[in-house]
DNA sequence: GGTATTGAATGATCATGCTCAGTGAGTATG
DNA sequence: CATACTCACTGAGCATGATCATTCAATACC
C-alpha cells in the first residue's frame, strides 16, 4: 500500500468514494427535480457523470441507494433528537420527543420516504439502519427501564412494550405521510395512546 | 340490450368476466408454482390463454390484480369472523377474534399478502378492499361505542381509538408475515396492548 | 336485414431495473 | 522497470411491467 500524498493522483479507493457521494447527490438533485416515479437509474447516473452499470457497483438495486440517501437524514435527526432530549420530562415526553423529530425528517423528504418504507417493510433493512434501528429499539428500551426502576410507570413486557411503541410509531407516521393525519395528529395520537399504554397520566 | 337465452352465444359481459376470472385463476396457479418473484405478468397471460395485454385490460396494474385475488382471502376471512363472533366476550376478545382470523387469512397466502400490504402501504386502497377497509373501521368504531356505553370501558377519542388499533393490528401482522412473532405472539401482544390502552382487564 | 358503433382482445413496442463480459487504469510483486 | 493482477467502470443486452394503435365480433340503431 502506498501513502496517497499532496499532488498525487486520487487513489482509487478515493475515486470510488467521490463516485459513490456523486451518485447519492445526483439521486437527490433528480429526486427533488422529477418526484419518485419520474426518477430513473439511468437518469442519475446520467446526472452523476457515469454510466448507468456503475450505480449497481455501487449499490445492490435502487432500495440500497434510497436508504442511504434516507439514512442521512435519519442519522442526522436522531443525533439532534438525542441531543436535545429533554431532561426533566416523563417517558413518553422523552419517547415522543424523539418520534416527532423522526417525522420531522422524514417529512422533510416525503417522497423518498414512502418510498423507503413500503420497500423495507418486508425486506429486512440492512446496512448502516439496521445498526440504528437497533440502537432505537435499546434506547427505547432502556427509557422504558428507567421509568419502571423509577417507578414512574407500572412493570411492563419489554417486547410488548417495543413492539407496540413501534406498531404506533409507525402507523402514525404512515397516516401523516398519507396525509391522513396533520404532524400535531400524529403527536397527539401518540401521546394519548402511549399514555394510556404505559398508565402514566399527563404530567 | 338482448336477454341471453339457452343456447345463446356467450355474451360480450360474459366473455370479460370469464377472461377475469381465468386471470385470477392463472395468477393464484402461476403464484403456488413460482412464488412471487417468479410470477410474471406474461406468464400469468399464457397461463389464462390470452395475450400479455389482456391482463391490464382487466387490471390497472400488477397490484391491482393482487389487491383482487386477496380481497377474496380477505372477503371469506372478514365473513367467517363476524359470523364466529364470540357473543358473550368483552371488546378485546370481539376484536382479537376478527384480528386473529384476518391475521390467519393473510398467512395462508404470505407472498401475496407482502406484496399486496408493501404497495398498498402509500397508495391509498381502491375497488372492493377500499369499501371493506371503511366498513370495518365503522364495526371496530361501533364495538367501541358499545363498549363506552356499557361502561366497560372509560370513554376515549374514537379517531385515537382506531389508529391506535388500527397501528398495532397492523404492526403485529407485518411482525408475523415476517417471521418476528409467531401467531401466538402476535396475538398475545395485540391483547396486551389493546388491554392497556382501553383499560379494560382481563376477562 | 343492413349499417354504424362499441369495446374486449391483441401483440409489437417502449421504458426501466438490473446483469455481465470486457476494458484499462491503478496497484502489488520481483 | 517489467509483469501480473485487481477492480472500478462501461454500455450493450435482457426480462419485465406497461402502453396503444389496430382489429373485429358483439351490440345498438334504423
Amino acid at each position: 500500500m502506498t501513502a496517497n500524498m499532496k499532488g498525487d493522483q486520487p487513489s482509487r479507493q478515493q475515486r470510488k468514494s467521490a463516485t459513490r457521494q456523486a451518485l447519492l447527490r445526483a439521486a437527490q438533485d433528480v429526486l427533488k427535480a422529477h418526484g419518485l416515479t419520474g426518477t430513473t437509474t439511468r437518469a442519475i447516473a446520467k446526472q452523476a457523470g457515469v454510466a448507468s452499470g456503475t450505480l449497481f457497483v455501487h449499490f445492490a438495486d435502487v432500495n440500497a441507494l434510497v436508504e442511504a440517501l434516507l439514512d442521512e437524514h435519519i442519522a442526522a435527526a436522531l443525533a439532534q433528537a438525542y441531543r436535545t432530549l429533554p431532561r426533566n420530562g416523563d417517558v413518553v415526553k422523552r419517547l415522543l420527543h424523539v418520534a416527532g423529530t423522526l417525522y420531522a425528517s422524514y417529512l422533510r423528504e416525503p417522497e423518498l420516504a414512502k418510498a423507503y418504507l413500503a420497500a423495507s417493510l418486508f425486506t429486512p433493512v440492512a446496512g448502516e439502519l439496521s445498526v440504528r434501528l437497533a440502537a432505537f429499539q435499546t434506547w427505547v428500551i432502556g427509557e422504558i427501564n428507567a421509568a419502571v426502576a423509577a417507578r414512574a410507570i407500572p412493570d411492563i413486557d419489554r417486547q410488548l412494550a417495543f413492539a407496540a411503541f413501534f406498531s404506533l410509531y409507525f402507523g402514525m407516521l404512515v397516516a401523516g405521510l398519507n396525509g391522513m393525519l396533520t404532524r400535531k395528529q400524529q403527536l397527539a395520537n401518540l401521546d394519548g395512546a402511549l399514555r394510556r399504554l404505559l398508565q402514566l397520566e399527563a404530567a
